[in-house]
DNA sequence: ATCAATACTTGAAGAAGTTAAATATTCGCC
DNA sequence: GGCGAATATTTAACTTCTTCAAGTATTGAT
């Protein structure tokens, strides 16, 4: 059962489980529908539903406005009470710990940044401590009810053991992550590779709601993909999945640090295109922000270094739909904060070279606020209550 | 339960159908060892097996020798009555239909192929129909327990309800396959896609055995990839799933008919293969039989154009490895029927782009019977008797 | 022969779900 | 306002599946 005091994590009926995944995530239900949508009986979904009631998780709406033939006794919605329990969570990148507090429907309350200069495991404890003492002082609500922690980071990560196998940009190898945060901060954490963090928080609580399989690709410095295949997050043997930056896509391309040519990371990755944008401008201190303003302001050159970008972007975009086939595709991530620049030219691309019907996987695309990354910690966090 | 004669499928308790599933798939298990596996009690594992025992289905071999300490009880391990029923497999092609008689465990017990002259929905289902009556008369068991007839054929199919959305080689659209062929043969029909079909026969009876996540890639007219992930065949939306043939994997590289350029396929297709043989030696009626012939003979030309496929096909691989991390990958298809010409290029292309450790997933190359095929229809069949 | 170890079986008890019937609430209609 | 049809939820009796705890079975070692 939920937990009434105690760090433990849901362990009730799997009726209750889905019950409460369900509601968390496609929102308020009445109790008929939910029997349907999970093929219970409603018999099944009163008693399953009333503990979880009894313990503040769910509630009871008001009846809403009838659907149907207009007849009938109207159905009392159930949904979660969304301060019933909150969430930090921290994303942690090279130089700065990104820390928010959602509750459980994953909304934001509060969130706090700190700085990181040493990528010693115990310095990033240390500050991981004290944004979560900050992210405590700056939370309005009550602070008994923040019990948990979600960390994500890049790098091969075991979820199921909090441990960080490997992380290049912090040096860490085989780092219990989970167990030292926890000693330090006294809450329950869950760690968790951060393109898979963002692709389980959309999943949940993003566009990917209700989909069997969707794909989210993150576009920054690095090109990165997450998957969520027959309704689960696709994980990956030997530490490696998602891995889509270093496919080819124009072999007149530039090298790439890969020790390959024309892959998506050295045409469409934020490094790649200032140092395109440099080459055409012949401003060696061109910054990309400067890049996205030239562009926007009609540069030619510049303008050509996005439309390659988006090329390769939706080329990329559909090897991932050819061989999968998700149900819907997510684009996101800092480097699409010019995404006025890249939409169209990654939807021609993709549609080029997706096959067949697979053009008709709709695609979301949208810049990422760097907070975000935070939520989807928080968001694995609530995960990890819910389906242990 | 399990049918006792009508042609029901397996319907019983969830421990049952977990039994019977590792009990096939592993091989003889003792109940204690299935009770661990499967996180029951042992208790549950002897209630549940009874009436698979009763049933015929399962029965209990002789002790075997024992692994552990030496003292206690010895093991009577489980194992399945691979001849309690049979199935049929039909893989349809162009210009064929190739047919097996299977028992519980996927051996092949009979075979027999029929030409195939006429596209037209009615001709290949009178095939079909004769096929089966072939196979009936050239089996040496129980006629009658043979209920079931597994068919596969490239193409979208609809597996849930038996339907051929589209045959691109047969130019169907929307044919119910399924219905049509249970009329005919009085058999209960499955119907599946072949690629997929042979990824799941792998998975039960192949080297897909155990994997949680593993990888078919087949090498033939086309290219082709199945998945298995988080133990599920992934299907794949809007018709879509393994499309690896179009891969951009040598930008140099010859036009495809699909519009791209250097694609998998335009490279490492046997009819890429045949064209780029005879460019070289001039011979403008080179059969495949005739480059393998010459390349083997050391024909450094011919050679060469099974090198690059070879690398070509590694790419392919490793493009899958990256994205979806499996555990395990086989390659095989009536392409590598040459598999001495390819292997060792496979692997090392492979090696050289899978992503950090994913190199270290263990390949298995070898060519395929075309009978393989007819066999994974038919374990599409038996799946299909346990898992509805 | 006896003991420890391991495998399997049994029976009582419990958990989780089902069906069928009762209850609750609304709308439309008289 | 009262009544019946429609829909939602609850209740109670019952079924099914599973576990737990205790027993039986079979072996090797002493």
């Amino acid at each position: 059962m939920f937990p009434g005091i105690d760090a433990g994590a849901f362990a009730g009926p799997p009726a209750a489980t889905a019950i409460f995944t369900t509601v968390l995530t496609e929102g308020p239900v009445s109790r008929v529908a939910l029997a349907r949508r999970l093929g219970l009986s409603s018999a099944a979904v009163t008693k399953a539903a009333r503990p979880l009631i009894d313990l503040g998780y769910l509630h009871e709406l008001a009846a809403t406005e009838r659907s149907g033939p207009g007849a009938g006794r109207p159905a009392s919605p159930l949904a979660v009470r969304a301060e019933r329990e909150f969430f930090l969570g921290v994303k942690i990148t090279a130089d700065e710990v990104i820390g928010v507090v959602c509750d459980l429907r994953a909304q934001v309350h509060a969130s706090a940044r700190r700085p990181l200069d040493d990528p010693d495991v115990d310095a990033v404890l240390t500050e991981v401590d004290r944004l979560a003492d900050d992210l405590f002082d700056a939370f309005p609500g009550d602070r008994t009810r923040v019990r948990r922690l979600g960390l994500a980071l890049s790098g091969d990560i075991d979820r199921g053991i909090g441990l960080v196998r490997y992380s290049p940009f912090l040096h860490w190898r085989d780092v219990p992550l989970g167990r030292l945060a926890a000693e330090r901060t006294g809450l329950t954490v869950t760690v968790e590779n951060d393109v898979k963090a963002l692709t389980a928080a959309e999943h949940w609580f993003g566009e990917g709601v209700g989909a069997e399989s969707f794909a989210l690709v993150t576009v920054g410095t690095g090109i990165g993909c997450g998957l969520v295949v027959n309704g689960r997050l696709v994980s990956g043997s030997y530490g490696v999945a998602g891995e889509i930056g270093h496919l080819t896509v124009d072999a007149t391309g530039p090298d790439c640090h890969c020790g390959g040519r024309g892959c998506i990371e050295s045409i469409a990755g934020t490094d790649a295109i200032v140092a395109q944008a440099r080459e055409r401008t012949g401003r060696p201190d061109l910054t990309i922000d400067e890049a996205v303003t030239l562009a926007r302001g009609g540069h030619e050159q510049v303008r050509a270094v996005f439309t390659r970008a988006g090329g390769a972007i939706g080329c990329g975009i559909a090897a991932v739909a050819n061989l999968v086939g998700p149900t819907r595709i997510v684009v996101s991530g800092e480097g699409l904060a010019a995404y006025d620049l890249f939409d169209s030219h990654i939807r021609a691309s993709f549609e080029r070279q997706a096959f067949g019907a697979a053009a008709r996987c709709p695609l979301f695309i949208r810049p990422l606020p760097f907070e975000e990354w935070a939520r989807a910690a928080a968001a694995v966090s609530i995960q990890s209550l819910v389906v242990p």
